[in-house]
DNA sequence: CAAAATATATTGACAGGCGATGTACTTTGT
DNA sequence: ACAAAGTACATCGCCTGTCAATATATTTTG
């Protein structure tokens, strides 16, 4: 099943700096990369991807450099930052944060559900 | 820790159903009763709960009924509907595969995560 | 040689959460 | 007695993030 709109807004960053913590990489690559990570379950669309790099650069999570390719198209490629790394830290423990006070909200049986 | 309103939004209506699944109730309640069993991490803002309320009563999902106070302000309930129930229980299934799903695509071990 | 794949990027529309604000009644503290 | 806080419902307008549509350019495949 895909992630909807709604439930993706939030997260985008945070994959994206997951996706970037294993190394450096470009936005064709890790749309590809997530899809496959999420057996299919997330292919990001191209504005959301952009739209979500410029925000973490400004933010100092990532910058980037152009590839220098002997053929085909050009790549621009990100890198986390220090920062970057930090942030990805910290949301990471907030998922598991958030998680569980979804398991609260939505489930019947929250205690037992968490062991699925 | 808080839910952002990016991490609410997919969620609210979901989380508004279950609440309702408990029983008839009715705004100020239900932001008060979510507060308290998410230890205080989520407290629905007044026009997200109602702009949610108008949507899921268009979707049919939920009615409402003005209950007759003797004293105290009037207060307008809310009850699940048949289909309202349907709902609420494949979004229960959505979420679980949701959580498996970033699970994947944000922690380092996602595999040992989810026995958490 | 056309279509599909690789690769980046922007515009404008849409939807949901929420700060600010308003109404009205009741309880509490002093 | 009276103000403040609590209970209870409701709306307007702003902000932000996602995405369909669109544009450009190169390479691979059928």
């Amino acid at each position: 099943m895909a992630l909807s709109s709604d439930i993706l807004r939030g997260y985008t960053d945070t994959i994206l700096l997951k996706c970037l913590s294993e190394g450096d990489s470009y936005g064709y690559q890790m749309i590809k990369q997530i899809a496959r990570l999420s057996n299919g379950a997330l292919e990001l669309k191209e504005p959301t991807l952009y739209t979500a790099f410029r925000r973490l650069s400004q933010d100092g999570l990532i910058d980037s450099y152009w590839g220098d390719e002997q053929s085909g198209a050009r790549r621009r490629y990100y890198r986390l930052t220090e920062k970057g790394l930090e942030r990805l830290i910290s949301e990471q423990q907030a998922w598991l944060e958030t998680r569980r006070t979804l398991d609260l909200l939505l489930l019947n049986n929250p205690a037992e559900a968490q062991s699925i």
